[in-house]
DNA sequence: CGATTTTGACCCGCGC
DNA sequence: GCGCGGGTCAAAATCG
């Protein structure tokens, strides 16, 4: 992991980076993978990756130079909170990314304990699903420009729950992985200022490889196959390939800084980070993870 | 037939 | 204490 972090840091320390991404695509975001000493998990660690691959990087350019979040939808660069963007680069779409991770600033828990502790609580008894557990898991969530609701991000997802948003038309959807001891969970909503967009948000870590990478053909860019992550991949799928953008956030702004300058210099030269701005109101998940700025710019 | 989705009910935390 | 909203459960329906 060691080699993709100083990847990440190397791309973010040097402007060389958006060398890398070619591309025309509109991307631009940073990292926040949690307070950096506390938090020894990377946001790729926080989906269950342990061994990065590159491939996942180069889709995930950064490009500050950019306006945040060139998203069709200002609105959505209204979101609150004033972290990271970051953009998967992918092939076929456009994305901008912004990442959201909580938390984690205590040791790591242990998941499956956590797991069985809730199932028992549950069935037994009332469970005390205390705020103080939840939040503990980490998060990740990020933003993508995409048609389809559920995106295919290398592992298999159940779902197991749907509920309306309010203030906004379209329901969330929440999946939990299907891996038996594995407790990752995700949301899935779409925007509700911009339809087009979907807002992802995953929560825990996988306790495995993902599933689908393994056998996922890799055309556009070799991946190990021993722990995929998990970025919605719109390269196995055609018709995400349309176009996506990804918007990738950290929900706790306390939470700045994966660790590394190039993570601050990101963020310090962010002009999207408006420290100062005004809560958002209730936008669901969105107000969550969406930085500030994106909810005050207009 | 097993896995997944749908969907209403339930639980819990929070603000008033 | 009450209502609201978010999150989860679990039975039924659907799918492959």
């Amino acid at each position: 992991m060691s080699k993709q972090a100083l990847k990440i840091e190397d791309t973010f320390g040097s402007s060389s980076f958006s060398g890398l991404m070619s591309t025309s695509y509109p991307l631009k975001g940073v990292y926040d993978f949690g307070e950096g000493d506390k938090c020894p998990l990377g946001f790729m660690e926080l989906l269950g990756v342990t061994d990065y691959s590159p491939s996942l990087f180069e889709i995930e350019q950064l490009q500050t130079s950019r306006v945040p979040f060139s998203a069709p939808n200002p609105t959505v660069s209204k979101l609150e909170s004033s972290e990271v963007l970051n953009q998967p680069a992918t092939p076929n779409s456009s994305s901008i990314s912004s990442a959201s991770s909580e938390a984690v600033n205590d040791e790591p828990v242990k998941v499956e304990e956590q797991e069985e502790d809730q199932h028992k609580t549950k069935k037994e008894l009332k469970p005390k699903k205390t705020n103080q557990n939840r939040q503990r898991e980490p998060r990740f969530a990020f933003m993508t420009k995409s048609e389809v609701d559920h995106l295919e991000d290398g592992y298999r997802w159940r779902k197991y729950g749907q509920k309306a948003v309010k203030n906004s038309p379209f329901p969330r959807s929440y999946y939990r992985c299907t891996s038996v001891s594995c407790n990752v969970k995700k949301r899935v909503e779409r925007s509700f200022t911009d339809p087009s967009i979907v807002m992802t948000t995953y929560e825990g870590q996988h306790t495995h490889p993902s599933t689908v990478l393994s056998r996922a053909s890799f055309v556009e860019a070799p991946t190990p196959t021993t722990t995929g992550f998990a970025m919605p991949m719109q390269r196995t799928l055609p018709q995400y390939q349309q176009h996506q953008q990804h918007f990738v956030y950290n929900s706790s702004p306390s939470n700045f800084g994966y660790s590394g300058p190039s993570n601050a210099a990101l963020l310090h030269g962010s002009r999207f980070c408006t420290p100062g701005s005004a809560m958002l109101k209730d936008h669901g998940l969105l107000q969550d993870i969406v930085p500030s700025h994106m909810l005050n710019e207009e």
